[in-house]
DNA sequence: AAGTTGTTTTTTATGGATAAAGTTCATGCT
DNA sequence: AGCATGAACTTTATCCATAAAAAACAACTT
């Protein structure tokens, strides 16, 4: 059965905003929280529902306002909002990532779905569309073979990241002063300036902000097939660095210094600076994953 | 229920191999024609069973030998020997590219999967690794976007394959002496000059050339992500030019000269010669394909 | 007429079943 | 021992069923 996810997820949401006074006396229209949570009027009506079930919200001749007070046990547990695909995706991921699985490795369909609980074909699809990042081959009618996620891969993901991060910053160089990029650059380079006074107990926050500048240089000239690599790069990284966090106060200190450098070479405009820091920084990360690879084979040979 | 197209497809090539004489006399064993026929044993059991049935090959005590000639009507038809999941695919991009298909359209799983006969599951699966081409996009719990094979995207397609061919083609050039590659592409040019001279009847032969030569050029420095990159061109250009042959020897006999071009300054070693030849096939590669857009969208809507 | 809510219809996400194809085990023959 | 056939078992390709979510339709209200 079909879970309900979206459902409890959507709950979860307007208890949140209950809460937080966000939909204080009377409750806008079921359009309107339609809109705001991004939902079906569907499913929202069945969020309604239980709300006034568990006078969250109460009804009187049609109209809807808040009851009493959210507690935190009002939340479905958050197992329960992520759709199974998705349980799918991290679990392959963990079973891939974490396990011995070595390079060679054959992948059965069938014996995933019993071990992730679910049905063969979510692991299919997830498989095909795993499939992309370059990791996973299919032969017709017999399975899956698992690549490894070697040396090899990370040099040919980082060759090509090469080549699109310069054609894409180079290109971002060359927007007129106008452009609003300029402002978001600024933006960002404030972000990083302040995530680096609070590094001690916030380093974790840097994933996101690399995300968020990467990104960033591809939006001045956008491709498709630029995007979709970089979200190739933004899965693997991670999955991978969630379960390989050495050094990984460091490795995200250095990692904000290259990319100021490589701001102020934006803003400079200089192609050859501007190379030279973005050359500089991608090095740095490609080294940053080898070491955690080569360390990551070790260990799990011990595992 | 699965097809049995696995079992058809080998049936029919075990017949031409009767035919023409590959198996005459006694025939060799269960592993040995597995092995020949790249599928399991249990299959070529079935297609012997088969075949002794029909008296295409006859049995005396546990020996197997040519039986009575085989004749035209002993195959089974093509379409009975392509697995549901390619007539899907088929079936999906003759909607898009011939059908008046709009960008922006919505793609309704079940809707396809009524009108092509198939089960939704294969449709999902379909679109699900067509997605990575970049022409459609998934809306969870909704559907599917069709973008629009516009000139849009035909332009970002070509920036990446001008970005991936021109360092392909350097890095050929920098290949010692003695790496196989060269005769290969001395092969290749020969093979050009082949056609050349036939051009008049078989033109439609020049796109198995393209592809072996771009290939080639992909193999001195193999990249997954470039071979994967590759694949999509491929299978773009193959459905697109399947239905669009306006020009077509007159498209093929221009790429044959500026194939020859770029194999003599690869051959030269000259980089600047490389990339200039490289760069005018991809232009002119690039017009060809914006022009029979534009074309093709013309005639669609009058269609 | 435009925005609400109630109801019905359609579509997606997910599980389940099964014939075909692949793989392994068993037995027998040189 | 090493290869051939036969039989049993496992896995993939494919269809079908159904609850959840979305979309469309209908009736009502201000």
């Amino acid at each position: 059965m079909r879970t309900d996810t979206v459902y409890k997820k959507a709950f979860n949401r307007a208890a949140n905003m209950l809460r937080d006074g966000q939909l204080a006396g009377e409750l806008p229209s079921e359009n309107e929280l339609r809109r705001r949570m991004c939902v079906s009027r569907t499913t929202v009506r069945k969020v309604l529902r239980e709300l006034v079930h568990r006078e969250l919200v109460t009804e009187r001749n049609g109209l809807r306002s808040t009851g009493r007070p959210v507690s935190d046990n009002d939340h479905y547990p958050d197992a329960e909002t992520t759709p199974r695909a998705k349980h799918v995706e991290q679990q392959f991921m963990e079973w891939m990532l974490r396990g011995d699985t070595r390079p060679g490795t054959s992948i059965n369909e069938l014996e995933l779905a019993r071990q992730f609980g679910v049905a063969t074909n979510g692991i299919r699809e997830f498989l095909i569309r795993f499939s992309r990042f370059g990791l996973i081959e299919k032969r017709p009618n017999t399975g899956w073979l698992f690549k490894g996620f070697t040396e090899d891969f990370a040099l040919e993901l980082f060759e090509i990241r090469v080549m699109f991060e310069l054609r894409s910053a180079q290109l971002f160089s060359l927007q007129p002063d106008s452009s609003p990029i300029w402002s978001k650059l600024a933006a960002l380079k404030m972000a990083h300036a302040d995530l680096l006074e609070r590094i001690e107990g916030r380093f974790h926050d840097f994933s996101g902000l690399d995300n968020r500048f990467h990104r960033l240089i591809n939006e001045a000239s956008p491709n498709r097939f630029i995007d979709d690599f970089y979200d190739i790069i933004t899965f693997i990284f991670h999955y991978h660095y969630q379960w390989n966090k050495q050094d990984e106060k460091q490795r995200n200190l250095a990692a904000i210094h290259e990319h100021i450098a490589y701001i102020d070479a934006l803003e400079s405009r200089n192609s050859t600076r501007i190379e030279v820091a973005c050359r500089a920084h991608l090095a740095s990360a490609r080294e940053t994953l080898m070491r955690s690879l080569t360390g990551f084979d070790e260990t799990s040979i011990n595992a």
